[in-house]
Order: C-alpha cells, then sequence, then structure tokens
DNA sequence: CAACATAAATTTACACTGTAAACAATCGTC
DNA sequence: GACGATTGTTTACAGTGTAAATTTATGTTG
C-alpha cells in the first residue's frame, strides 16, 4: 500500500478492472457479475474498486468505452488496406459484422437500452464519436471519388442502422428460423447499393 | 378470497398485473419497478403475484407478449385501409415507428437483450411470430401484385432490419446530434423503394 | 348446522446485492 | 522517529427476489 499512487497506478488498475469486468462478462454475461466477484477476480477486497470508480455505473461505462475504441480500431484497421473506396466500405460492414458475432456480450452492453446514457462518462462520449466518425469517412470517400452522391453522414446512419438492426434481431433470436443471417446481409448490401446508386466498377 | 379460484378470475389478475406493471414501467423505467411496488400498486401482499407467476421474468415476458400483441394489431390496423401495397407498406412503416416512439418503455423491453430468450414463454412466441407475419404479409401482398420480386420474408425481415436499427439507435442516444431521424427514415424509405425496385406508381 | 379440509393470501425469513461509514495499515514528510 | 494523509479493509445497512411457514376464509361433508 504506498501512500500515494501515481496516475499511472491509477491508471493500470482502472485497466486491468475492466479487463476483467470484460473477461467476466463474456463468461458468465453482464447482468451476473457482482462487485464482490470483480474485487476477487483482482484479488483486491470488495469495497477497493471503489477507490477507482464511483460506483458500478461508472465501471460499466469504462468497459463500454473500451469496447467502443476496440471496435473503432477494427473498423479502422478494416479500411487500411488500400482499396477502392466501395471495396473498404465492404470491408468495414464486415468487420462491423464480425465483431459484433466475435463479442456479443461487448456489442450488447455497448447497445444496451437499459445503460446510463453516454452523457455523463466523457471518455465514453469520446470514444463513441470516434467511432461514429470511423463510420462515415467511408462515405466521404466514395462521394469525393465520384462513386456516390448525398449527406455522407446521413448515409452512414442508414448504412449504420441497418447493420445494428440486422446484428440486434440476429442476437435477440427475433429472425425467424427460415432467415440465413448472411442471405439477409446480402440483400442488404445489394440493395443499399442499388438503392443509394453507388457505381460499381 | 374465494375458495377456489376460476381460470377467468386468474386471467382477470393477470391482466391486471400486467396492466398496472406496464403503467409502472412507462412512468418510472422497468428496472426501477420491484416486485414489492407491483403488489402494492395492486392492493395485495408482496407475495401474492407469485401465485399467477413462477417469478419475476415469468412477469416480464407477459408483460413482453402483451406489447407484442399491441403492437401486431396496431400494424394489423395500419394496413386494413383499402389502399394499394405500396400504401399500405408505407402506412405499417409509418405505425411501426408510431409505436416505438409512442411506448418507448414497451419496446424497450420488447427488444431487449438482457431479457432471457422467449423460448421459454410460448405465449409470448406466439406474440412474437404473428407480429412478424404481419410484417410480411403485405410484402407476399406486393409481390403478388407485381410489384416487387423476390423472397418475402427475407425483404421484410430487411425492412424490419432497417426500422429496428434505427430507432435503436434513436433511442439509445447514438444517432450524431445533426442527424434529424425523420430525415434518415426518409432516406431509408426511398433507398429502399429504388433499391428493391418497387414498382412506384 | 358445525367441523373439517383445502386453496388463497399473508407473514416471516434468508441469501444476496450495491454501497456508505468507520476503521486499520502503510508510507512520504517534518 | 512521530505525524498526517492516503490506501485498503472491515463492518453495517437498506433493499432486492423469493422460499418456507403461517394464517385466513370458503366449499364440502358428517
Amino acid at each position: 500500500m504506498p501512500r500515494v499512487l501515481s496516475s499511472e497506478d491509477v491508471e493500470a488498475f482502472r485497466a486491468r478492472l475492466c479487463e476483467a469486468a470484460q473477461t467476466l462478462f463474456a463468461e458468465r454475461g453482464i447482468e451476473a457479475v457482482t462487485m464482490r466477484e470483480l474485487a476477487q477476480a483482482l484479488g483486491v477486497s470488495p469495497m477497493t474498486p471503489y477507490r477507482y470508480f464511483k460506483d458500478k455505473d461508472a465501471i460499466l461505462a469504462a468497459v463500454r468505452a473500451a469496447a467502443f475504441a476496440r471496435f473503432a480500431a477494427r473498423l479502422e484497421a478494416a479500411m487500411a488496406a488500400p482499396a477502392d473506396p466501395l471495396h473498404r466500405s465492404r470491408n468495414a460492414g464486415q468487420a462491423y459484422v464480425d465483431f459484433a458475432l466475435a463479442e456479443p456480450q461487448a456489442y450488447r452492453l455497448m447497445f444496451d437500452l437499459n445503460q446510463p446514457t453516454e452523457g455523463d462518462y466523457p471518455e465514453l462520449q469520446g470514444a463513441i464519436v470516434r467511432a461514429r466518425r470511423t463510420m462515415t469517412v467511408h462515405i466521404e470517400a466514395m462521394i469525393e471519388a465520384g462513386q456516390l452522391e448525398g449527406d455522407a453522414e446521413l448515409i452512414g446512419h442508414l448504412f449504420w442502422s441497418v447493420l445494428h438492426g440486422m446484428l440486434m434481431l440476429q442476437l435477440t433470436g427475433k429472425l425467424a428460423p427460415t432467415i440465413d443471417p448472411v442471405k439477409l446481409r446480402g440483400l442488404a448490401l445489394v440493395t443499399l447499393v442499388k438503392g443509394l446508386g453507388i457505381a460499381t466498377p
């Protein structure tokens, strides 16, 4: 117990806690994880996390922010390959789906309606803004390349809505048993490409 | 306290409880409502609801089923007016949005990722199946009318995904401040109509 | 009609949750 | 070397969902 904690130590503990929380969430489900479990996973007494986070909601917000950061990083990585805007667009969509299906609990938490609004957590808000910008960047590129016309931000939100809607219906088990999610995503893609008038080579 | 309860009485109590739950959910938010509050709202002791529902999840499932039933009824009503299939389609989409925005807490509960899967609650499952069928019926009508080609169920799920995705992003506050939800829905409509090749008069 | 059996409702009790408040232990500073 | 502040722990509490025991009230029966 050092008398004073460097801000690096504080940040390190927070990171360790978020990591442990994320792991436990993925294992046992989010709502099944308790404060005491979390503390025990860090080998620390039940009240210690409260020295580093105001309350449980603050922990969830930090985990959400980390998830959005990973998410944005994946999208950016998927668009780093030097391809034409249309292909980058496809890669981004695929990365979006891959992330949601690889880390469903994280995706759940990111878009959980029961979580408090992000307004109270600046770090989380920043992560969301970054992810959102990442999603519109390639639309702007397509517009600049003359492959598409319209409001980039609005079109980006349309793509986002379609992806999010399909994934949520799938993750909540609302799709009919006869519906193949892959086919659905294929239909969505060709419909959007045609409907928006995106120029295909 | 009659000695034996007719099944009508049982059903009546369940209905009263669901109604009270729905009201409290809309007022104070879903997760803030407790079993004891619910019982008190019915003028009954805290354990009495357990005579009519196995546990809290069963109550939530019943409320969800009722919400899906109201939802399906709204959609059906919106499509009852004798218009051509395309207009009925528009009306259905509008009714979908109106319902979600008029009863956001109900819509939240219906598509809450934290709720147990509907497999354990046959009544709920039936309500969902009915709502889903309602959503594909007008697509089939358009195909039969020669205004559209393709798999009706798949296309229905695409419409559903777009509506659900836009609404969830809006309800979770994930839309950028510069995005007007009405504009977004307008763009979605014209894009789907054009992308799917729906014949417009 | 009185006594009982039984189903409905209540009361009590318990394990568990998040967290506030009091407490103990440890280190840099004078 | 003693002090004061800060970290971590212990204790305590109100509130949750719900299991078990208990009471209450009624339809049936001797």
